[in-house]
Parts: C-alpha cells; sequence; structure tokens
DNA sequence: TAGATTGTTAATCGATTAACAATC
DNA sequence: TAGATTGTTAATCGATTAACAATC
C-alpha cells in the first residue's frame, strides 16, 4: 500500500478519473488479467497513456518498465486512496424521491460509504420507511443524536440553507450537497455539490454544438 | 434575446456554472430584485466578479455599467442558453432505483426536458409503473417505437454498453449515462457521464486534506 | 542484451485572475 | 460631471501533452 508524502495536493481532475480507473480496472480483473499497462487503461477509456500514468502515479509505485501495473495491487491503491477500505459513515437528510432511491441503494457501500441514520420533516415519509433497514427520524428529534461527520443532503431547495446550517451547528463537517442551492456555510465545514442540471447543461451544448455544425 | 456567433466555444467551466447562476438570479428575481451587478452574484456564490462577468458575456450583452444586469433578461438569455425554453425528449431506459425516481422527478421539466416513454426489461418494474404518467414498455418492443434524440441511460453496469449500442443503432444521438460503465461508442454519439463516485471522491479528498491539516 | 513501458522534465494549451480603458 | 460597473486585453496559474531518459 502506498502513500505519496502529500506536499502538492493531487489535482481535482485527476480525482475525478480515480473511480473511473478502478471501475476499469475491476473489469478487466474480473477477465483474469493480472497486470496492464497505462496504455491499455487509455485506450478503455478514451483517454491518452501519458494521462493515465500521471495520474496512476499520484496513488501507486507499482507501474513496472515492460509489464505496466499490477492489476491487484493497483486497485487495492486507488481503493486506498479513495478511502473505500474504511467505513465512513453518514446521516442522509430529505428521504423524498432522491433520498429515497439513495436509502435503498446498496452501491454506496462499494465506495466505503454507510448511512446509519436518515432523518426528513414529513411524517408520511418516517411512516413510509417504518420497516426500513436505516433507521427514519424525525428531523426534530436530530439534536438528541450523536451524528457523523458527513451528511447526505437531499432536500428541498427551500430548506436547504437552513437544515445545512443546523448540521453545521451540530458538528456536522462535511456535506454533500444535492440541492440546488449554493450553500453558505462557515469555512469549516466542506461542501460538494451534485447537480444534475450542470451535467444536462453539457450534454445539450455538445449536442446543439454537432447538430449546428451538422446542418452547417 | 441574445445570440453570439460561436466561432469558439464556451468552456465546459464556464458552461457548468450556468445553472448555479440561473437558480441564484431566479432566487434575487423572487425577492423582487430587478438588477443585479456581477460582484453581488459572486459574493453569492463563492465566486469572483470577474468570472462572473467573464461567464455571463458568454451568453447575455445585457450588462450595464453602473446598473449591473437586469434580472429578468440575464435568466431568460441564461434560460435560452441552457435550452430550457424548449422541450426536449427523453427515453428513460431502466426504472430501478434511480430510474423510477427520475420518472417521478417533476423538476426535469424546469430544465426542458421532458421523458415521454421509459423501459426496462423486468416485467415486475413494468407491472411497478402500469399507472404511471409516463407509459414503461418492455425493452423488447423499443424497435417498434420511435425514439428522441436524447436517451438517460439507468441500467445495471453489466448491462450498459449493450444498451447503448443498440440505442445508438436506433439512432439515438446523445446519452446521458448513469452508469459507471465508460461507454465505447460511434463517435456520433454524446455521451455525458455522472458518475456519484467522482463527487464522493472529491469531497472524501478535501475532508481528509482538511483533517490531516489540522492534526499536522 | 534489446525493447517495451515506465516516470520525469519541458512545452503547450486553456482557464482564471489582474489591470485598465470604455461607458452609462 | 463623477463614479460605479462593465467588457477587454494582458499576465498568471494549472492541467495536459510531448519528449526523453531510466529501467525492468
Amino acid at each position: 500500500m502506498f502513500r505519496r508524502v502529500r506536499t502538492e495536493s493531487v489535482p481535482a481532475p485527476t480525482i475525478r478519473r480515480m473511480p473511473t480507473y478502478l471501475n476499469c480496472l475491476l473489469h478487466m480483473q474480473a477477465k483474469g488479467m493480472t497486470a496492464i499497462s497505462s496504455s491499455t487503461i487509455a485506450s478503455m477509456l478514451s483517454l491518452t497513456g501519458i494521462q493515465v500514468r500521471k495520474d496512476l502515479a499520484w496513488v501507486s509505485d507499482s507501474g513496472k518498465p515492460r509489464t505496466g501495473f499490477p492489476i491487484d495491487r493497483l486497485i487495492n491503491d486507488i481503493k486506498s486512496f479513495l478511502g473505500y477500505n474504511n467505513v465512513r459513515e453518514a446521516v442522509l437528510i430529505g428521504v423524498g424521491h432522491l433520498g429515497g432511491a439513495f436509502l435503498h441503494y446498496s452501491g454506496f457501500k462499494e465506495y466505503g460509504l454507510a448511512i446509519s441514520a436518515a432523518y426528513d420533516i414529513n411524517p408520511d415519509l418516517i411512516a413510509k420507511y417504518k420497516d426500513s433497514e436505516v433507521p427514519v427520524y424525525n428531523i426534530n428529534e436530530i439534536e438528541k443524536h450523536k451524528l457523523p461527520e458527513l451528511a447526505i443532503l437531499t432536500v428541498p431547495h427551500d430548506q436547504a440553507q437552513a437544515t445545512a446550517e443546523k448540521l453545521a451547528q451540530l458538528g456536522v463537517k462535511a456535506i454533500w450537497n444535492f440541492s440546488t442551492v449554493h450553500l453558505n456555510l462557515n469555512d469549516a465545514v466542506i461542501v460538494e455539490n451534485v447537480d444534475l442540471a450542470q451535467s444536462l447543461a453539457l450534454l445539450w451544448n455538445q449536442y446543439e454544438l454537432k447538430r449546428l455544425n451538422a446542418n452547417g
């Protein structure tokens, strides 16, 4: 297991590509491969070998001239970098359509993420998940509980800022924000936004560009 | 309505920020404001005035010295850029947890996106949405239907590539890919990936960095 | 050894930031 | 008019790509 002494921090684009590399490697591992070169990875992911090598150098020193990267070890190095080898607990705030889907979604545990409890303000939704494996509490009770440092925020946009402030007050250190609202919080709290509209905007822009080019 | 003659294309980071600007402006509009300066927008979104001005220059020429940007017109210019003023039809492929949430989600229509039909391979899921407003068909029937050019792909990862190939064959030009698989398709098809693991990786990295700094 | 593939150092490219002239 | 705020042109910063030496 490789751990770089982090004087510089890993570039954000590199971090974003890591789960993609991991996925690709798991696929090749399942196929029985034991080693792979950067250029093979690159061609599978529509990248360049240089970029793959530079990215992987941040998290692993397992690359060997001639043979490339040993898949098992590289997978472990990436998982370790991404924190998948430890379990991180999180609370889920809001169990509407999206939050409800997360409550059922078993995939998070592959990312080392475990939802320990969920909260909502709506008694109907709380009742709906009465028999859920993850307990769903009324948000009024949240102050009675010891919270983990990570929260997943899936509340309607008009409640996002107020809820986030309360979470920060209760000791939450990082918020995975699925509302479209930009949260204004103390710098001590890390916020990562997931906004589908951003992704859709990129898709649409490319689509239109291609259409315009095609039609002269 | 402003339309730049696109010789250069809009930078991706700029495109990604557009929905955030729009959201902020809608908020201020609801509060009764009629004009706003780039630096006010910037302070609300933790950006700089310069960046906001440069971004907005791509989609609007409504900025005026002394008074800033007229909110109504700017909103319209951004909506127009993002394609929210027209309706784009899309098919939804896969109605599991995430796809099911999308089927109910009314928010897409604000983005000018309308799900015209959904498909799945699982008869139980098809039956579950028997009375859904959006019809859910068996994917075996998909070839009988005329498809729109946009597809939302929410199938399990082991079916993603094959399904995408079929969609491409049937004339789909753009795929919004929620599976974690990198799709290898003809260049004619645009693919935009949404991978929660990428976002989680960024969150986690920041969290760890801060923790390491705090603990010396 | 020879040669494929790595990691590093330098060059390029693009986005952000700074400086400032234009203008309502 | 004076001054606040815009848009533009230049400088900086960071990521990607290229060139190449190191090495198994």
